[in-house]
DNA sequence: TACCTAAGGTTCAAATAATGAACCAATCAA
DNA sequence: TTGATTGGTTCATTATTTGAACCTTAGGTA
């Protein structure tokens, strides 16, 4: 690994609940040499990647980054073509829409809207990673997504978030198939307790999947019918999200089955239990 | 300088006018290796903070930026913080008012709001670096900034650009007194052509300046009565955004003189005229 | 007060990782 | 076919990174 890999992973440790990070706690996390994370940290400092609380000297993350990301986003205004598309979506909707860029062997959420008109809603933490093979965005993505990805996520232990994860990669191997074939996953109780969603791929141009678009709602008011209803407004509008990118969005995909929207979970229980008793 | 300091250093080379850059355009503008270029750009690219057009395999920033700055946002929310405060303040003059944030040796624009009443309005380009030494923002900024930043931005040449940027380090020493003095600076055709402006700095916690508010106008509408007006809203809101970060706004400014607010930039040429004959 | 601890930060010889001249491969134009 | 331009790679040399030990400051405690 190099010098610059390792210091640019050290912007990764910041999390909502370690919004500031000392030297100490640094070297702690990274099991390196204080030294050397030091130099690193200062390095970063420099360049405006962080900054130094002047009172308890800990660190945070600094003013460039928004830098960048205002020079990106004017660039490539991925987040300004998305915003509408996903307002839309909610709004339509009455529920929690949002679209995640594929970073990394993860999604970054990009935007997020959520018209709140129940009592009950999702949470929803821009700065949260969501995790491919747990997520029904994660898995639209990863359907459409290189082989190597799916190859990695698959071999890799799939970490559990919730009492329904997929935690066979035999499993996820069937739901990757499904969300290739309807353009769409669900998904029950698998990332959140009690939040079920929607997702669908969004592509980019040349073919290739960017992320995805989805809605979350909570288990509560998640029945089968409107699971379906929900499926058919994400799909059009991950076709919208993908025509806007100037991307190549399926002409088509397989009309969804009647069982669509009962419990993938379930299913897939179901499954797990049989393929060891062939 | 490190290597860390030297891959991060890539990233600033994109622009409006530059938003992809190819391995040999690398090159020359760094006039570093190609090898070193390669895989400082390899190592970037492995860490999201750029990702490679699959056509033309030129790089761009990548997804990371907007994951970090995300994060940033929801740990310190300066942005959320300051954009009622730009937008009252804009709403207010019926002019372009943005907050920036001072990185580095220069200001980066944070947020900017424009009510576009009138026909004619200032262009802003909210991924474009103010020097700290050719805008209002800027002066204001630095005015109360550190001694050694200020000694390093005196020391250097001040670069030219518009047709009235002040170039002597004496004016602008003058500048940054008068600042210091009122709170608030004001200039024009200074950065740009035909554009006057007015910032006021902003405080964060210890007393520290962390940015400046500023309000832009075509020369047109920017009358002495009108920029003292302008000064007064600037300054109020300059309070505000520094209460809303906690920090410590000083609590009264001298008032202003009867002749502020015609041209500072005049007063400096005459200034600069007369100092070389005592 | 003296003493302890833990924090951030620094030093310098040793070791590792970065460097760059030269090379390869692909694409395009003449 | 050739030559020029692009992106990318190799490997001996070199220079930068590394880390054990040390320094300094701040806070706590007997």
């Amino acid at each position: 690994m190099g010098t610059i890999t390792k210091a640019l992973e050290l912007l990764n440790w910041f999390t909502p609940n370690r919004p500031e990070i000392g030297l100490g706690e640094f070297v702690r996390l990274t099991q390196r040499d204080k030294a050397t994370v030091h130099r690193h940290l200062v390095e970063l400092a420099e360049n405006g990647f962080l900054e130094q609380n002047p009172d308890s000297r800990a660190y945070r993350l600094g003013p460039a980054v928004i830098r960048l990301a205002n020079l990106r986003e004017s660039l490539f205004p991925v987040r300004r073509l998305l915003t509408p598309i996903v307002t839309e979506l909610s709004q339509t909707l009455g529920e929690l829409a949002h679209a995640s860029l594929l970073q990394d062997g993860a999604l970054s959420p990009l935007v997020h809207a959520d018209p709140k008109l129940h009592g009950v809603h999702v949470h929803f933490d821009i700065s949260e990673i969501l995790p491919l093979h747990a997520t029904s965005s994660g898995i639209a993505t990863l359907a459409f997504a290189s082989e190597n990805l799916r190859k990695k996520v698959l071999s890799q232990p799939l970490s559990k978030h919730a009492s329904r994860t997929v935690s066979d990669p035999v499993v996820l191997q069937k739901m990757l198939d499904d969300a290739r074939r309807f353009g769409l996953c669900t998904l029950t109780g698998s990332f959140d307790e009690d939040v079920g969603s929607v997702g669908a791929p969004v592509f980019t141009e040349g073919n290739r999947v960017i992320g995805a678009l989805a809605v979350a709602i909570p288990t509560a008011r998640s029945t089968p019918d409107r699971l379906r209803e929900i499926a058919r407004h994400v799909l059009y509008h991950a076709r919208r999200a993908s025509v806007a990118l100037g991307g190549d969005f399926p002409t088509r995909f397989a009309d969804l089955p009647p069982d669509w929207g009962t419990s993938r979970a379930e299913t897939s229980k179901t499954h797990e239990m049989t393929e060891p008793h062939p």
